[in-house]
DNA sequence: CACCCGATTATCT
DNA sequence: GATAATCGGGTGT
């Protein structure tokens, strides 16, 4: 079974939400990236997950954000327009990919993808994971970006086409949103801003054990 | 299932 | 010098 190479042989895909998607203050936008298709597409590969869980980070109004104390050369992504890749390093080891928020303030903000249901290349994923649970593949914000291949390389570029791009849910599809705190922070614990679909399989942690 | 801990290093104070 | 938007393996109930 040859690996999926373009849009046209996937049964999921359509075309790139625009920038004007992204062009929400972190908490709406958030909500409204549950369900969205996230698409990676390297050498001849062709990868795809729903999204099922993400959280809202803000700007100096947030003290669980990067951005909380201002701009550095790290969050200076965050602190953009709508529909940019804001990815960082971690723990010496690992990634993590936002996508950029836009604020009618001019705060800084972005959104955390932090689980995904696997669609498109799971065999690359499972390559790339070197795990074959399909409920642990996507079930992490670092988990998402070994899978999918999404490393520092490609912080700060936009999100309207290939590498790395959202399309939007099927039509008419129905999601239960539910809110809960951040998962992994120290400061800012009160907010519930880690948004999921309630009824997912793929979550970083099951609900219920958030409070 | 519930903690507990080590890995490993860029970034910030 | 301390911390970190994590993960996976280990131990105990």
């Amino acid at each position: 079974m040859p690996h999926l190479q373009s849009i046209s042989e996937s049964p999921y895909l359509r075309s790139p939400l625009p920038k004007s998607f992204f062009e929400e203050p972190p908490v709406r936008l958030a909500k409204k990236l549950i369900g969205t298709i996230l698409v990676r597409e390297t050498e001849g590969h062709l990868l795809s997950a729903r999204i099922v869980e993400a959280e809202a980070y803000a700007g100096s109004d947030d003290p669980a954000s990067h951005a909380y104390r201002g701009r550095t050369q790290r969050n200076e992504v965050m602190f953009r327009s709508g529909g940019y890749a804001y990815i960082y390093f971690t723990y010496g080891m690992h990634y993590c990919f936002n996508v950029v928020s836009g604020r009618k303030d001019g705060l800084a903000g972005a959104v955390l993808f932090r689980a995904a249901e696997p669609l498109d290349g799971i065999t690359i994923m499972r390559r790339n994971r070197g795990k074959q649970d399909l409920s642990q593949l996507l079930s992490g914000p670092a988990k998402l970006c070994e899978a999918m291949d999404i490393t520092g390389e490609l912080n700060g570029i936009g999100l309207q086409g290939p590498p790395l791009y959202l399309t939007p849910p099927p039509d008419g599809a129905k999601i239960r949103i539910r809110a809960t705190p951040r998962i992994g922070i120290t400061n800012g614990k009160d907010k519930r801003w880690r948004f999921v679909d309630a009824d997912s399989g793929y979550l970083s942690v099951r609900i219920g054990k958030t409070r």
